[in-house]
DNA sequence: CACTTGACCTGTCCGC
DNA sequence: TGCGGACAGGTCAAGT
């Protein structure tokens, strides 16, 4: 669910919100959601301060003074909802559709020496939250291995056809919901995107014409982008830090669009299986790509 | 090595 | 209304 859109969109209100805080102290229910040492936890978190808030892929990192690092995996659930200290007592957020914090899916609660406070919500329990040295982040198995930031300047569609040809023998969806081909696209996106192309999602990699996947760089990059002004996508739990939702899915044309009209055609949307994901497609806008026969 | 499937979890929804 | 099962999907481990 948070995606690329939805990971940017939660670093910018972080990175509005969390500068300059200092930590006080640090709550959380399982080691799994926040695994660090004790003795970790108090020397380079507790006290320290928080410098700037980055994303690579759908990872969020805290800098913190410390010279460590708060890394962040949302996965499928995971929530971070900033609430200030006026907030408390008081009652929560009118506007916000999480409810008293914390709740039964806070997993860590950040709280800072000004009573504000952090909470890192995550109902499936598949995200984790952990305390790095900043200047070993790089060298994480994950970021190793993870492709280029698909917003970035250098994300040619020379560079996009020649690193999506490493998965030439498997579906166009597979490959670009592979994160070692390029970063940050989810199920929404890669439905979206291989619509917007034309493309049907089995489709096999190495029969696409080399101007149709041109095409899926540029419209990846589109819906990649509409979507972060938007503020994301909000299809069942994703919120943004003040617990608000994104409003991209109003703007999706297939996904979770399922015997819907398609917007261009007006002929019914269906929901399949490709690599193992609901996968929504207009089978008549997009064309299935199979071999040398007619 | 390339590729696919299952596991990790919990809440929701659907059919009986 | 209760209950079992399918489903939701990001990533990694295990399997083919």
């Amino acid at each position: 669910m948070p995606e690329l859109p939805e990971v940017e969109t939660v670093r910018l209100g972080l990175q509005r919100l969390l500068p300059k805080r200092r930590i006080q102290a640090v709550d959380f229910d399982t080691p799994k959601s926040f695994p660090n040492a004790p003795s970790d936890v108090r020397e380079f978190l507790v006290s320290a301060t928080i410098m700037q808030v980055r994303r690579r892929a759908k990872v969020l990192m805290i800098d913190l003074s410390s010279e460590y690092s708060l890394v962040i995996h949302l996965k499928m659930t995971g929530q971070l909802v900033f609430r200030g200290a006026e907030s408390f007592g008081a009652g929560h957020p009118n506007d916000s559709l999480i409810g008293e914090l914390p709740d039964k899916s806070t997993r860590i609660t950040l709280t800072f020496k000004d009573g504000s406070k952090l909470f890192f919500n995550d109902q499936r329990k598949f995200g984790w939250m952990r305390l790095l040295p900043t200047i070993e982040i790089p060298n994480i198995d994950f970021m190793q291995r993870v492709g280029p930031e698909p917003l970035s300047a250098d994300f040619t569609a020379e560079i996009f056809i020649n690193r999506i040809m490493r998965r030439k023998n498997t579906s166009i969806k597979a490959a670009i919901l592979d994160q070692t081909v390029l970063a940050g696209v989810g199920n929404i996106y890669a439905d979206e995107s291989l619509f917007a192309a034309g493309i049907h999602p089995a489709s096999l990699v190495r029969d696409i014409p080399k101007s149709k996947l041109k095409t899926l760089h540029t419209e990846i990059i589109a819906v990649l982008t509409l979507s972060i002004e938007k503020g994301g996508s909000t299809d069942r739990n994703y919120v943004n830090v003040e617990g608000k939702r994104g409003s991209y899915i109003d703007f999706a044309k297939v996904f979770r669009r399922e015997s819907l009209p398609c917007p261009v055609c007006k002929h019914d949307i269906i929901k399949i299986k490709v690599a193992g994901r609901g996968t929504h497609v207009c089978t008549t806008c997009q064309k299935l790509y199979k071999g040398k026969s007619a």
